[in-house]
DNA sequence: TCTGCCATGTAAGTTGTTACATGATTAT
DNA sequence: ATAATCATGTAACAACTTACATGGCAGA
């Protein structure tokens, strides 16, 4: 359900986008808040395309596979902004991670330690190119209209990760010591 | 695939517990990390015991239906403790919330506000009562072994909720001004 | 008597993952 | 040559959600 709504925030972001460039922006920083495999994209286009959401704009392209541009229908938009007015319970998530921790006294605890340190330089990595493109973001202009929202959703992404490092440094602080 | 692991794990923490019960812990406070109606456990369990990872003993019930109750064979706790070993990459998660910001400047200002508002005072609610958790968790008793480690999850689910108020805060402040 | 909790499941439908399939263009 | 990137899909399978189904016991 909430792919469509995913794939329709992107678009009305930025119009004539094809399942590749979606594709591609949900492999990429927005993924880190929303994933979906190409497979999933394709399908959910050719849906939204019959549900009226979007409209298609069939490129050829000589000797290659035709190019096809998906943007919003006035009535996609309508149902877009529908959905963000609808309140919604904070989702749901789950983390691997917790339910091994949870259960870590089992195992080997060198290796929970190990497992502990990978995990903190993975946010790390992912810490300093959020910040980067905050730079970016702060430099370049003022905020305006639809960049503040985009903005305040970097906030979170950094905040999240300054989270899970600040996590990590204590439990490896605590399992360190005997 | 994970899910099963899950029930592992809380079968390692405490043995003979019934579908039901894990439903309950799944329902709980452990559900902020992973979740499972009781249709999908009671079938993960049948598929369990099917495996040899789980055992059951079938307590009857004058008059009413059977209780079964399952806990960990040898072969599922070795299964759930390579499980642990195994490295894993941080789970990815999806937040609604994060999509309709994207897309935030499309919607009516105030109600945007009113929503991230919503999701503030259920954050702050969920952290009183991890902070109680907390509480509780460091006077009963010196943390030994398996406590040590459920701890560091509470941990996390306190900080969590505390970047999530964070943000919100952050949110409120920047949209409050034109 | 009615609500809520205890207790267990089946079945249909939706969503998401993995594997398979193809083929041109561009950079090393 | 070989790999990476561009570009689009189908099909099988696994995971998850929603609806349906049943029935006792305890307390208001």
């Amino acid at each position: 359900m909430s792919l469509a709504y995913a794939i329709l925030a992107f678009l009305a972001q930025e119009p004539a986008r094809s399942g590749y460039d979606l594709a591609k922006q949900f492999a990429g920083s927005v993924g880190r808040f929303w994933q979906a495999s190409h497979q999933q994209i394709y399908m959910e286009l050719a849906h939204l395309r019959e549900q009226g959401l979007v409209e298609v704009q069939v490129q050829p392209r000589d000797g290659q596979l035709e190019k096809k541009t998906y943007s919003l229908t006035p009535l996609g938009a309508e149902k877009l902004r529908e959905w963000i007015g609808r309140p919604i319970e904070p989702s749901p998530f789950k983390d691997a991670l917790m339910v091994k921790m949870y259960a870590g006294h089992l195992a080997d605890p060198g290796e929970v330690l190990a497992e502990v340190r990978r995990h903190r330089a993975r946010h790390i990595e992912w810490l300093s190119r959020l910040r980067e493109r905050n730079r970016d973001m702060l430099c370049n202009t003022k905020l305006e209209q639809g960049q503040m929202f985009r903005y305040l959703t970097l906030r979170r992404g950094i905040r999240l990760e300054e989270e899970w490092v600040a996590w990590c440094d204590e439990v490896i602080a605590l399992l360190q010591q005997p």
